[in-house]
RNA sequence: GGCGCCUUGGCCGAGUGGUUAGGCAGAGGCCUGCAAAGCCUCGUACAGCAGUUCGAAUCUGCUAGGCGCCUCCA
């Protein structure tokens, strides 16, 4: 199994099974709904652990929820600790429907701030960190290789707002900032005063904080990189930890050709998302694209999703081939080589038009797809409606016969018919 | 200004120096009372220009266009 490794620009083999694969994938600052594009790192963090565990990899994956953060402060003046948990609960309950099962620690910044204390103090006794008016500011300048993992250099970065005064260098960052009083209704005690943690520092801790100081991937959006984490990667690595052995960034999800971006407003939900098209086509969406590609979000290419998603379960109302283990291969290669699940998904859908059905189960079961397998059984007025159509069409009634299954329709119920008067009651997602 | 990515048929999206990816949509046909589902047939694409080569969509250069990031957007 090889994936594209960010830091060091090409494919990186994994260690061979077990492993293990510890998986850290940045998640949401929680102070709105979580729009659609949140959705990918979460999926293709659960695609990989499901796909490691599959080949039999001990495969963990830990995905933090960022509750201390500016949008948090804004979004909620006066309020935003309830803001945070109401947030965080949406976003538990949205990725929960899709269906993929839940990470194995979802760490919250504001369970970690002691640790986050601690890390930074042992930054500022080795040097590589300041305190500075209630501030602490990591010191750049102490850590050559800041900047190798993004490839920025540090002194053509475009400065934004004047530098702050109380930093030695503009490009020193803040690992602890203290509190603003007017601004900001939570605050925890340290040796530099009331204040918060800076959110850079917020992900090594919790990272470091479940797997210690090395494991094998931290993945995340690519816009992501720099500054979040290249900065992680110099408050861990000042210290001496290895830390994160693959960097995986996903691609940029678009929402009719633009990326989607919660300060434009007007962006898709996973809650919407769900709700209108259901969690299968959100899925089948995902798999369509590399994971590392940028994908468009539109009612198009939703659409087409969910015309594939119907191809695939059709699939299952025919008659199974002989099973021919040998395929399972080409899914495997696919999924192995950078998890190409356009390639896995072709391969798919070769499956459901060769009948490989027992194959396209289990390959559909690593994409939290198995209930396009399940055939759903018709409750009893349902059958009873299907029943009469059939006595109507073999009556010739086919007025009556056209109603029924015009009222079976608005049940969300098809029948097909087959030959010799038998029929198929099939449910439309 | 800096760092990086991308450009394939109506749409999505793989791929490789010479051989049909796949899907969606569309057209025709088979099947059907009519449909649905399924099956069969139909697309000769690879931004442009120049070059390397016996041969390039695949390698090189240039041009055009699109996109991400540049201190707190996954």
């Amino acid at each position: 199994m090889r994936l594209y490794d960010t830091f060091s620009r090409s494919l990186v083999e994994l260690p061979a099974a077990p492993g293990p694969v510890r998986m850290y994938f940045c998640g949401p600052t929680v102070y709105a709904r979580a729009h659609i594009g949140n959705a990918r790192p979460f999926v293709v963090g659960m695609w990989l652990r499901s796909w490691l565990r599959s080949r039999g990899y001990d495969a963990q994956l830990v995905h933090n929820i960022t509750d201390i953060n500016d949008k948090i402060y804004e979004a909620a003046p006066g309020a935003s600790a309830g803001l945070a948990a109401r947030a965080t609960v949406w976003y538990l309950e949205d990725t929960a429907d899709l269906g993929l099962g839940m990470p194995d620690h979802l760490p919250q910044a504001t369970e970690c701030v002691p640790q986050i204390v601690a890390f930074i103090e042992e930054l500022v006794a080795a040097d590589h960190a300041y305190a500075s008016g209630g501030d602490v500011y990591f010191r750049v300048a102490s850590f050559p290789e800041y900047g190798r993992l993004s490839g920025q250099k540090p002194d053509q970065v475009e400065q934004g707002e004047e530098p702050s005064a109380l930093k030695e260098d503009a490009r020193d960052f803040a690992l602890w900032k203290a509190n603003k009083p007017e601004t900001e209704d939570t605050w925890w005690d340290s040796p530099w005063g009331r204040g918060r943690p800076g959110w850079h520092i917020e992900c090594s801790v919790m990272a470091e904080e479940i797997y210690g100081p090395a494991f094998e991937i931290h993945g995340g959006g690519l816009d992501l990189v720099f500054p979040h984490h290249e900065n992680e990667v110099a408050q861990s690595r000042a210290l001496g930890h290895p830390f994160a052995g693959i960097w995986a960034h996903n691609g940029m999800l678009r929402f009719t050709g633009e990326k989607m971006s919660k300060s434009s407003g007007n962006v898709a939900t996973i809650r919407e998302t769900i709700d209108e098209w259901g969690r299968e086509a959100v899925l089948v969406f995902f798999l369509t694209a590399s994971w590392r590609k940028p994908i468009d979000f539109s009612p198009e290419t939703m659409a087409q999703a969910a015309a594939r998603r119907d191809t695939l379960r059709n699939a299952f109302t025919l008659e199974p081939a002989a099973h021919d283990e040998s395929g399972w291969e080409a899914f495997a290669a696919a999924l192995e080589d950078d998890f190409d699940t356009p390639a896995a998904l072709a391969v798919l859908h070769e499956w459901a038009s060769t009948r490989q059905l027992e194959l396209l189960r289990r390959g559909l079961a690593v994409f939290g797809l198995e209930s396009l397998a399940e055939r759903r059984d018709a409750p009893p007025e349902v059958a009873e409606l299907a029943r009469r159509r059939a006595q109507a069409r073999g009556a010739r009634d086919f007025e009556a016969s056209d109603r029924l299954r015009d009222e079976l329709a608005a049940l969300g119920w098809q029948m097909r018919d087959e030959p010799g008067g038998g029929y198929t009651l099939v449910h439309d997602a």
